[in-house]
RNA sequence: GCGCCCGUAGCUCAGAUGGAUAGAGUACCGCCCUCCGAAGGCGGGGGUCACAGGUUCGACUCCUGUCGGGCGCACCA
């Protein structure tokens, strides 16, 4: 709808650089929107107001000339100046029950596009280590991410979802010790865990499983373990080199092998929980990418090859620097240890080298807010790697803060004490916590209240839209019940017959619906559709108790049932996208 | 100290690239079920858009500064 109003306009723009009444160069982009007040009409522009400055000329002059030079629509009934020197448009009652075929036409792609067709998008979000179960900070990554994406495949993007997993590092590393510790534990061993451990009922888990499938074939006596393992932290000693110690005599005493299978057991348990925990939450990935696979192929190694050859690498301290800071980064970062390993950042950066080989046009990573200084050496990696730093974008989703009962749930990842997404699913359900995660936008603190998200009433906004769509499900049955007549054609011959306020309230809501797709996905906004659906609800509730829908009057009858049938529609469209139900009854 | 994000009604939040009197929900008050699900609808009060300057036809939106809140500033991931 918006666009046969920019073409109009974009003809009258035209023919008057053509007859010399604007000038030639005159060419902004066309800006229109939807009126707020039904006064304005249905569309206004302020095309006349941006053309004002280069045509030196008063902008209610050049409404003049611009409505004057409209081409003839049978959708635009009246055209007027108002205000500074805004073009109204005021369309045909028509113009908007034509949505409705359209709807019912196209179905579940409604509302969708090929704006993005042809162009390949990488989505990366959660990638949170495989250290243990993911949390309720995961879940709004998780949630918002997901949903970026699907929007952007309802754009026509061809989108790569990808979980980046940790699987090198440290921080498995005593994942994998805690994990040995436990196992050690269960076959006899008596042994203080190590305050820097991992003390998640998970690792419980885990160990068992290592004793089930291996009984004592892993066991190595404590006494002789802790027998060259410095003080913890409960006896003064420093908890960070402690847990590096027992890393360390784990890797002696077992040998590469069975440290490895130890490592890998844990990885693939908690990996496979990840993965499992996701899919119930709707969300799913094309790819799970290794951490470890990086330096296996040997893509570290060629990153950081790559970055020598440019020149952006020198060496102090025993140690390798990329001079991160010549391309905005505050400081230098190390690519390559004193003892010769390479860092976290050394793979990332070939992580990203490695995602724009694969030939994305744009890549996307979502990440939690606490980690946005990592933005800036990110993008001086590509930079210097010779890439377009600008085909990353890095959406940054900030915490949510759970309340219970008006109190504030205080949580500590450290000590285990967190709530996992898992729990918050039994609590709520899926789709609530969806929906709820996505109805802020990605930047706001948001506080999450469990009480309103799990409670059946009018409060809960995600009940309100799945209620309409109930509701409308529920009209359709009574109609059986009544034994009174639908036909879909019927109804579409009838629509002239949509005269109300309530009705055209309704037929403008659903005609928004590919505007708010298209801005919802290329903004990265979903929080933009979960408006828009509650108010499209609210325009259905609205509707409801103002008229009947079975009424007598067949052809009144059978217009109306199309027109809800197309809410129906567009309100599963939309929940759809946003990964949530919309069920036919409650 | 430096950097990033945020600061809109009592509370939770929208305000698309600057546009016509700042909007929802919730809470509070009043009304509407012999009628398709009242898990609903209608009406009402409630704001110096943190503060101060600046840019222009026009600023909640852009720029600068101040105040307040969150988060970062590792040879951890």
């Amino acid at each position: 709808m918006k666009q046969q109003i920019r073409t109009l306009l974009q003809q009258a723009l035209d023919s008057l650089k053509q007859s010399g009444a604007l000038p030639g160069d005159a060419s902004p982009t066309i800006q229109i929107e939807r009126s707020r007040d039904p006064a304005h009409g249905d569309f206004a522009s302020n095309l006349a107001m941006m053309l004002a400055k280069t045509a030196h000329r008063k902008p209610r002059d050049i409404a003049e000339d611009l409505m004057a030079a409209l081409p003839a629509s049978e959708h635009v009934v009246k055209v007027e100046i108002a205000g500074p020197g805004f073009i109204n448009f005021h369309l045909s009652q028509r113009a908007f029950q034509a949505v409705v075929p359209s709807i019912l036409e196209a179905g579940e792609h409604y509302g969708r596009s090929r704006l993005g067709a042809g162009k390949r998008v990488q989505v990366e979000f959660v990638s949170a280590n495989p250290t243990g179960p993911l949390h309720v900070g995961h879940g709004r990554g998780a949630a918002y991410g997901a949903t970026v994406a699907d929007l952007l495949a309802a754009m026509g993007f061809e989108v790569h979802r990808e979980y980046y997993v940790n699987d090198a590092g440290r921080q498995m590393d005593i994942l994998a010790a805690s994990v040995w510790l436990r196992y050690l534990e269960l076959a006899g061993e008596d042994l203080p865990f190590p305050v820097n451990g991992y003390k998640g009922d998970y690792v419980w888990d885990v160990a068992a499983k290592l004793h089930r499938e291996n009984g004592d074939r892993l066991r190595h006596a404590w006494s002789k373990i802790a027998s060259s393992l410095p003080a913890d932290e409960t006896d003064g000693g420093d908890k960070e080199k402690y847990i590096d110690a027992v890393i360390t005599q784990a890797k002696t005493l077992l040998g590469a092998k069975d440290y490895r299978f130890i490592f890998d057991t844990g990885l693939d348990y908690i990996l496979a929980d990840i993965r499992d925990d996701l899919a119930h939450f709707n969300v799913n990935y094309e790819q799970w990418f290794s951490e470890r696979s990086l330096t296996e192929s040997g893509a570290v190694e060629r990153a950081i090859e790559r970055l020598e050859k440019s020149g952006h690498v020198y060496e102090k301290e025993g140690a390798k620097w990329f001079r991160s800071s010549d391309f905005g980064d505050e400081k230098d970062r190390v690519l390559v240890r004193d003892n010769g390993q390479s860092t976290y950042f050394a793979s990332d950066i070939a992580y990203h080298m490695d995602k724009l080989e694969r030939g994305f046009e744009q890549v996307i990573d979502i990440w939690g807010a606490d980690h946005h200084g990592y933005v800036p050496r990110v993008k001086a990696a590509m930079q210097a790697l010779g890439d377009d730093p600008d085909k990353l974008d890095v959406l940054l989703v900030q915490f949510a803060v759970l309340y219970r009962g008006g109190e504030k749930m205080q949580m500590s990842t450290r000590s285990g004490q967190f709530v996992t997404l898992r729990q918050l699913r039994k609590e709520i359900g899926s789709d609530a916590a969806r929906f709820f995660y996505v109805m802020r936008k990605c930047e706001q603190h948001m506080d999450f209240d469990l009480d309103l998200a799990k409670s059946r009433s009018n409060d809960n906004p995600l009940y309100y839209i799945q209620y309409a769509h109930a509701r409308i499900c529920s009209v359709f049955r009574q109609r059986e019940e009544k034994k009174l007549s639908y036909d879909q054609a019927a109804g579409l011959q009838q629509l002239a017959r949509l005269t109300e306020k309530h009705e055209q309230a309704l037929l403008s809501s659903l005609s928004r619906y590919p505007e708010v797709l298209e801005a919802a996905a290329l903004n990265h906004e979903p929080h933009q559709l979960a408006h828009y659906l509650r108010e499209l609800a609210n325009d259905y509730h609205t509707y409801y108790n103002a008229h009947p829908f079975l009424v007598e009057d067949a052809d009144l009858r059978q217009a109306r049932l199309a027109l809800i049938q197309s809410v129906k529609q567009v309100i599963a469209n939309g929940l759809g996208l946003l990964g949530v139900s919309a069920p036919e009854s409650m």
